[in-house]
RNA sequence: GGAGAGAUGGGUGAGUGGCUUAAACCAGCAGUUUGCUAAACUGCCGUAUGGGUAACUGUACCGGGGGUUCGAAUCCCCCUCUCUCCGCCA
């Protein structure tokens, strides 16, 4: 959510900007500045009748000790039209301040500087890219078949107990899972971040404060009985600790690491591009969070580049980082690098990390400000987060890439983890 | 789930309708003095928003939301959370 002081000051700079994101946002903007004008209108009014107000109030205390009855009574007289004109001022300002702020959160994010114009993934920059992507026969399986033939894991099954989308991991296969989370959790902490275990469902209020509602209600599980919402990823919760929260400068940045199961309803389509484990409704995912000084926030983002970049290179898989266009982007980021590996049975990238930088837009919504030493003012803080990493898409490569005629060979670094070198 | 007690600033904690401009203490910050791993003293010490170049100043906020009243931290209603006891339970 943009500040208001920036879009009464930057009004034009906002509107120019908006555009890389292709949005058109003068009539919002002059919706907003018209309900801000009224609204201050309105506020400094009420001031104004409310000091009155509580100075009578504060007389006809005196009076009434003094004995003064008569002059008390008639002060009070005085005090009903006052009280009048205070509440319906009142009763105006809540519907304005609410539409206000219902216009304000339509804004996007302003894109960062660097982000170039464009409609979709056609207009992503490749950034850089590693590794060596695998030859493979012809007879060389997707991995929706290899996990049938090594029985790791059962879609099957897991309609049988939930519904489609809710994979069960066997055997091997669950200990690969398991062995992927510790290794990135690990990497995570040796990088300098804190490992959090946090709840998995959150409240009402948690899901505004990282922008899931009130808009993408329908994207998060919703336990009715108890209002709490599944999480679509640990941002969710990791972020919102944040939340109210005024930091000190010398605690930036604060660097977060946490694994959770992530749910995600995607009501969307279900085809052939989603098969397999491209797309599910509970998958783990580890994610990386920084709250970082806004003169270095932008050293945070390419440091958790490098992080996830150094995860995918360490477990030998073909990646490319892209540099997302406007059209591209979501929402809520100024800059968001996605990185992709190459599926080698599928013949395609696929997504598996996308690291953002959210400047002040997310911390305006949560309210987390920080304080310079000696310094009175608070300024928002820049928050960032990125998947470090997605486990089923990075499964689905390891799998499919790494398949021989004896099995599947599992990367070097994991082996510590799994306690074996082969599926078979 | 049942019964009772609570929620006040960074912390402890006073405050049952106007003498509160939310006391006091602790922590923190700045300074003075004495001198040496510190003590004493003085001052400052919440957030948001409006006005002002600024000094300063208006307003709102005592868990959240409504209400009563000229006036609410204080009284009433609803909600949330915490603690104690009982019940249930990995």
């Amino acid at each position: 959510m943009l500040t208001i002081n920036l879009i009464r000051e930057k009004k034009e700079f906002i509107i120019e900007r908006l555009k890389i994101k292709n949005f058109e946002a003068e009539e919002i903007i002059n919706k907003i500045l018209a309900l801000d004008l009224s609204r201050r209108e309105i506020q400094s009014k009420t001031g104004l009748l409310q000091s009155d107000m509580n100075r009578i109030s504060k007389e006809i205390g005196g009076m009434i000790k003094e004995g003064r009855k008569s002059e008390a009574d008639s002060a009070r007289e005085k005090t009903y039209s006052l009280k009048e004109e205070i509440k319906s001022l009142d009763d105006k300002l809540m519907p304005i301040e609410n539409e206000l702020r219902n216009e304000i959160i339509r804004l996007p994010n302003l894109p960062h500087i660097s982000v170039v114009p464009g409609y979709g993934a056609d207009n992503n920059i490749k950034v850089r890219e590693g590794g060596i992507i695998p030859a493979l026969p012809d007879s060389a399986l997707p991995h929706w078949d290899l996990i049938k033939k090594y029985d790791i894991i059962d879609f099957d099954l897991g309609i049988k107990l939930t519904g489609a989308g809710f994979p069960v991991y066997k055997g091997k296969g669950a200990k690969l899972e398991r062995a992927l989370i510790s290794f990135f959790l690990d990497e995570g902490v040796k990088a300098g971040y804190t490992e959090m275990m946090p709840p998995i469902m959150v409240n009402e209020d948690s899901g505004f404060g990282t922008g899931q509602l009130p808009d993408k209600e329908g994207q998060m599980y919703n336990v009715g009985l108890d209002g709490f919402y599944l999480i679509p990823t640990a941002e969710v919760p990791v972020t919102n600790i944040y939340r109210d929260v005024i930091l000190t400068a010398d605690q930036l940045p604060v660097k977060n690491v946490a694994y959770t199961p992530c749910f995600r309803r995607e009501a969307g389509s279900w085809g052939a591009h989603v098969r397999g484990l491209n797309r599910l409704h509970q998958f783990d995912k580890v994610e990386i969070v920084q709250i970082a000084h806004p003169e270095n926030s932008y050293r945070s983002l390419e440091e958790m580049v490098n992080h996830v970049e150094s995860l995918v290179s360490g477990l030998e898989l073909p990646y490319r980082i892209m540099r997302l266009c406007g059209g591209d982007m979501s929402f809520t980021s100024a800059l968001t690098y996605d990185f992709e590996v190459w599926s080698a049975a599928q013949k395609r990238w696929l997504e598996v990390s996308s690291v953002s930088n959210f400047e002040s837009f997310q911390a305006n919504r949560l309210k987390c400000r920080f304080k310079e030493k000696g310094d009175k003012q608070t300024r928002l803080v820049h928050t960032l987060n990125g998947s470090a990493l997605a486990l089923p898409r990075i499964v689905a490569a390891i799998l499919e890439n790494n398949q021989k005629d004896n099995g599947i060979r599992i990367p070097a670094v994991l082996v510590p983890y799994t306690g074996f070198d082969k599926i078979t």
